[in-house]
RNA sequence: GGGGAUGUUCCCGAGUGGCCAAAGGGGGCAGACUGUAAAUCUGUUGUCUCUGACUUCGGUGGUUCGAAUCCACCCGUCCCCA
């Protein structure tokens, strides 16, 4: 089967300027491409995960990827999807978040195989007259005003330094094409205004037909985005967000978007997704364990996927294994005369968002502490029950909490 | 530059002097039902030293016994004209 092909049949691609041309470039050729990263938070998430997972499949075919770093787009900042305008960020903030999305692509692609450039080598130290004449005459505003990210922006409200992010977008494409033969540009579905700017600039200033694909984008059967709860994202950082709620996020997927989820975030064959395509009811169950499993292992490593799906497996099927699950270790300054309130060691664990939330959450009876109700805002945690293993502190019917000394 | 409108709690959106911690919806959280799913029903959703107190309605000052509501200035946003 070849990469097209896999994409294809994974459901992955949205979007081609030129199908018959892709498919037999990709076929017959090394392709050079590059899909770009906007340094906007300080860790990926699992829409960038996507990205990355169509860079694997690439590399496996032999082509070759550029990752580019928005060192320069993220100063300017992409109106796409955005109702408002984003926050700025400095410089300082935009590198820092470039190495971090470094580091953790270096788990999740082989950076041997990987041209890494950042877009702020050139787009910092631009001549805003010079590329008026160079760039911005090939553009027509009308054009551009046409696509949909601007459009919808236009009700709301448009900077001009919001809609000066597709030129500058579609320069690095020119960039890359002159400095790496650079020939495609991959991206998600929204991406796709853009990577036609791109194209047409490229055309335009080099007379070289280059080529754009987008993938689809991670939404629910419903169309809702994946990867965002309450808290904000699903960060791949273990740090900002557990390996243990990582899974717990995907175990957790509506039935309807379970399928897609394994076709577009793991490399389980697609002869095997096929298959439990026909699964239904409970059955799908074992497709989200299955699901959550390969990709924490994946993101977070064997270990930690194995840890992961061990401590829900304990919890959800009533064993106590207490070893897995997201930890908080008090220290003596957290108690008071040998105990601290279940309703402060929430707030210490998380769990909840204050004190008034915690009280809430006991009123209606969702929290057990070591599988006993909490009835009393005034109960507490001894000394002896937090030392040696600890307690678990359960809230509602899903998250798991160890509280230990 | 001129004219008009608008800014409310996580979001949308009511409220135009006291009965307002602020309707309604969405979302979130919890309970029931379940398959760690969906749908449905119920409760809940500013904070705290929690039957009370404190802080919130773009900002700053003012009027008033009392302001989200009135006044002044400022800031942000949108629409029309140039």
């Amino acid at each position: 089967m070849t990469v097209f092909q896999e994409l294809e049949r994974r459901g992955l691609i949205a979007q081609m300027t030129h199908p018959e041309k892709i498919k037999h470039k990709l076929e017959n050729e090394q392709v050079t491409f590059y899909i770009g990263f906007d340094a906007t938070a300080d860790s990926l998430h699992v829409g960038h995960f996507l990205q990355l997972m169509v860079i694997n499949h690439m590399i496996k075919a032999g082509h070759r990827p550029i990752l580019l770093l928005g060192t320069g787009t993220t100063m300017v900042g992409d109106p796409t999807g955005k109702t408002d305008m984003r926050k700025m960020l400095t410089v300082e903030e935009i590198n820092y978040n470039a190495d971090r999305f470094l580091e953790q692509m270096g788990r999740l692609v082989d950076l041997d195989k990987v041209i890494v450039a950042r877009n702020g080598d050139w787009l910092l130290k631009l001549n805003y007259v010079e590329l008026l004449r160079d760039v911005g005459v090939h553009f027509s505003v009308n054009q551009m005003l046409t696509a949909e990210c601007f459009k919808s922006r236009l009700e709301r409200g448009l900077s001009f330094i919001e809609f000066n992010y597709m030129i500058m977008q579609s320069y690095d494409f020119l960039k890359l094409y002159q400095m790496h033969n650079c020939t495609m540009e991959l991206g998600g579905n929204d991406q796709w205004a853009n990577i036609l700017g791109g194209v047409d600039l490229v055309r335009r200033v080099e007379g070289e037909e280059v080529c754009g694909m987008t993938f689809k984008l991670l939404t629910t059967k419903d169309g809702r985005k994946m990867g965002k709860t309450e808290g904000g994202a699903v960060w791949l950082d273990a740090e900002k967000y557990s390996p243990y709620d990582f899974f717990q996020y995907w175990r957790n997927v509506d039935d309807a978007d379970v399928i897609n989820c394994l076709k577009l975030l793991t490399f389980v064959p697609i002869e095997e997704i096929e298959a439990m395509e026909a699964w239904e009811g409970s059955q799908l169950n074992a497709a989200k364990e299955r699901l959550a499993y390969e990709v924490t292992k994946f993101v977070h490593g064997q270990e930690n996927a194995d840890k992961a799906i061990a401590a829900a497996k304990a919890l959800f099927g009533g064993a106590a294994d207490m070893s897995n699950m997201p930890a908080t270790v008090l220290t003596e300054d957290d108690l008071t005369d040998g105990a601290i309130t279940v309703i402060d060691a929430m707030m210490k664990a998380e769990l909840v968002k204050s004190k008034s939330d915690a009280r809430t959450v006991i009123k209606q009876g969702g929290v057990l502490v070591n599988d006993e109700k909490v009835t009393e805002f005034t109960a507490v945690i001894t000394k002896e029950q937090l030392s040696g293993d600890g307690v678990i502190i359960k809230k509602g019917k899903k998250v798991f909490h160890k509280v230990s000394l």
